[in-house]
DNA sequence: CGACCGCAAATC
DNA sequence: GGATTTGCG
């Protein structure tokens, strides 16, 4: 549902720029003797000739659709190009299509907020640069006004005289226009030199819409295509909503659109005028009934994001009707092909962007074909996602296998193997979630702990002292480094192969964002699956601490934790009353080793650095919560006895007790807690015990924090990568 | 089962 | 917060 925002009050200029055809445009560009041609580009061509995903406008003119199959496109345009979409391990590959798109975002990006709204979309706010053209060059004052701009369509500018250009070039120019209005026209100029520039650095054509919200530019940008603008000013937006089906709108297009036309009787925009908001909030809900009321007046206060990459990565394929699969096998030869897809993005993500995705997700479609109610819902599955290809195969039949378990409501493995051909598969999809943005020299910092723990190789361990920063050999090295480190993180899963029941979340901190700990605690891939079967916690808030892995034994139903004592003859039993303990297991080894470890070698503050720590601590304590060896802060009392336990549970200094089960905790000692500190009283001791090349990384940190206020947005980003994110 | 496929984001 | 839904091209 969507979610209404308030709308600032400064009137704001947005486009929203289409690409035109993209994927044609992209296949043309690469076969140049097709431009100009009716053209299509199509997926599949075995059946029925594939199905449409891109139309040229000279194919458009036969009337052919985007939603054909090949095979009807030839027969109402004989002669049209079809161009298949590029195949890798037998499934569509839609890479050339997003790295063009990414080679129009740079362009775009550089005159003011951009954001990546889809493949061939973008918003920006142009606000910044409407309002130093109009202060500095208004319009009036050029010599000549751009060509692309005279030929913007203006809504509800007369358009039915001989010279609709210079119509247009008076709009563009009025003195003594409302602002907004002026605004718009310096809008409209700057986004005809965009796209010009486009068209020159990349031989795309685009379309875009100029207006004062995101909601009218989307609107606008389809209006005229291909390659031109058309500008919305705010006293045309009345009657443009007032005949606008309801359908047409963005979010509108698909089941509440159709709730809108028969429980209100609602056909355009407009008519959406007469209900109240009580009214529309009632039957919709609060947010979305807001929403609504808003729109129906122009009203949309969404913001234009500011990002240039996309927020997950997915690859997936259907197997419709008799292509369903039907075996394991299949299945697995499949995910390992969308495995191999999905690792090579998010690698490239990193080496290009230093990225990093922090959850794998598995979705399928199942039906069973012996029962009736075969529809039941094949739940998706996630766990933390390692980095390799290999890694992510293994965990990705680990989910499909906890899923398809689930699916069938049975424990038998037999059932699994489909002997019986009771199910088949009929999509597959993986995609890689919560990608976060790793601050520079966070790499260095985890190799420094890789390297420091006792059992750890050290053959591939390069110092950073070896490399000179801001080379393109460092980056390089960062990116190698930084996947060393992503590989071992911790594995999802529990060791045995039998008892898919289990899994193993990584359990995020508060707000999800990637926890140092995380990748620390596993810099010892050979001991690292074995570590992972103690790690073992309740599902009782107990000690949560960020990033701990914990075993989720399946708590809804007791089938679950049945099958689990069956195969594996531990007690896996439902929590109860004085069985807690029990199931309250140890931390991590190599959490501990790291511990007692750098006790010895003078390394011990670097620990306080990456502690994790509780929520709800100013942004500008956090990166003080990482470094500051002691001291008080101003948490709720609720926040610190929080943070109490899950230091106790880290990073404390007792030992554990070893047991001949899950290890057991000896005892509740606590530590003093270090978080909450202002970033003034770091000691500046500490951070001369680091390894030369992080201590200049830190100090850099720490630097621009003593000088300006702004910079703190960029020591939060840093802190904010380690910690959980503080509430709002 | 059932024929649009693949993908990404938002919502709950 | 993970899973599901919605929507788009």
């Amino acid at each position: 549902m969507p979610v209404a925002r308030p709308e600032p009050s400064d009137a704001r200029i947005i486009a929203h720029v289409d690409m035109d055809c993209f994927y044609v445009q992209v296949e043309q560009r690469n076969r140049p003797e097709l431009k100009g041609l009716p053209t299509a580009v199509v997926q599949y061509n075995s059946w029925k000739g594939g199905g449409l995903i891109a139309v040229s406008y000279e194919a458009r003119k036969y009337g052919v659709k985007r939603s054909m199959r090949g095979d009807e496109a030839k027969e109402v345009c004989s002669q049209i190009n079809l161009v298949q979409v590029p195949v890798a391990r037998g499934k569509a590959d839609l890479n050339i299509y997003r790295n063009a798109g990414s080679e129009v975002v740079s362009i775009l990006a550089k005159r003011g907020r951009c954001e990546r709204a889809s493949i061939d979309e973008v918003y920006l706010d142009l606000t910044d640069a409407a309002e130093t053209m109009l202060s500095e060059s208004p319009p009036e004052d050029l010599e000549a006004i751009d060509e692309e701009a005279l030929k913007s369509h203006v809504l509800g500018l007369s358009e039915n005289k001989n010279d609709k250009q210079e119509d247009v070039r008076k709009w563009l120019c009025r003195n003594d226009a409302d602002h907004r209005d002026r605004l718009l026209a310096c809008g409209a100029i700057i986004v005809a030199e965009l796209r010009m520039q486009v068209l020159k650095d990349t031989g795309f054509t685009c379309s875009a819409g100029v207006a004062h919200n995101k909601m009218l530019a989307k609107l606008a940008s389809p209006m005229n295509k291909p390659a031109q603008q058309t500008v919305i000013p705010f006293a045309a937006v009345k009657g443009l909503l007032a005949s606008l089906p309801i359908k047409k709108m963005k979010l509108l297009g698909g089941k509440l659109g159709t709730a809108l036309q028969s429980e209100l009787g609602v056909d355009t925009v407009g008519d959406l005028l007469q209900f109240s908001e009580d009214k529309l909030q009632e039957r919709y809900g609060i947010n979305t009934g807001t929403w609504l009321w808003n729109i129906a007046r122009g009203i949309n206060g969404d913001e234009v994001e500011g990002r240039l990459l996309p927020k997950s990565h997915g690859c997936g394929k259907t197997f419709p009707g008799r292509q369903a699969l039907k075996s394991i096998a299949a299945v697995e030869s499949w995910l390992n092909d969308l495995s191999e897809e999905l690792s090579e993005r998010i690698q490239s993500d990193l080496e290009q962007n230093k990225r990093v995705a922090q959850t794998l997700t598995l979705h399928a479609s199942a039906y069973k074909t012996n029962e009736s109610d075969s529809q039941r819902k094949f739940s998706s599955k996630s766990c933390p996602l390692r980095y390799g290809t290999m890694k992510i195969q293994e965990d990705a039949l680990k989910l499909f296998r906890s899923a398809i378990c689930e699916f069938l409501g049975s424990n038998r493995i037999e059932t699994h193997e489909n002997k019986h051909n009771a199910w088949g598969v009929s999509a597959l999809s993986l995609s890689a979630n919560k990608i976060l943005a790793t601050p520079s020299g966070t790499c260095s910092i985890l190799r420094f702990f890789q390297s420091a723990e006792p059992s750890s190789t050290s053959s591939n361990h390069v110092t950073g002292e070896e490399i000179i920063q801001g080379t393109e050999s460092f980056q390089a090295f960062e990116a190698e480094q930084m996947t060393l480190a992503l590989e071992d993180r911790t594995n999802s899963f529990e060791n045995s192969g039998s008892v898919q029941e289990i899994q193993i979340i990584e359990k995020p901190n508060s707000k999800g964002k990637c926890s140092i700990s995380s990748m620390l605690r596993s810099c010892d891939s050979s001991s690292s699956e074995k570590d992972c079967n103690e790690i073992i916690h309740d599902t009782i808030p107990f000690s949560s601490s960020a990033s701990e892995s914990y075993l989720d034994v399946n708590k809804n139903s007791d089938s679950k934790s049945t099958c689990l004592k069956a195969e594996t003859g531990i007690n896996y039993a439902k929590p109860s009353a004085g069985r807690d303990e029990q199931k309250r297991v140890a931390v991590n080894e190599k959490v501990e080793k790291l511990t007692n470890f750098s006790d010895t070698d003078g390394t011990c503050s670097i620990l306080n650095f990456f502690r994790p720590l509780g929520q709800s601590c100013s942004s500008s304590q956090q990166l003080g919560s990482m470094l500051a060896p002691s001291g008080a802060g101003n948490c709720s009392e609720q926040d610190c006895v929080a943070t109490k336990e899950e230091g106790s549970s880290l990073f404390q200094e007792t030992t554990w007790a070893e047991s001949a089960g899950p290890r057991l905790r000896r005892d509740g000692r606590r530590r003093e807690t270090w978080n909450n500190f202002n970033i003034e009283e770091i000691d500046p001791s500490v951070i001369d015990e680091l390894p030369q090349e992080i201590q200049d990384e830190v100090r850099g940190w720490l630097r621009p924090l003593k000088h300006s206020k702004a910079m703190n947005s960029k020591v939060s980003n840093i802190a904010r990568y380690f910690l959980p994110a503080k509430d709002t």
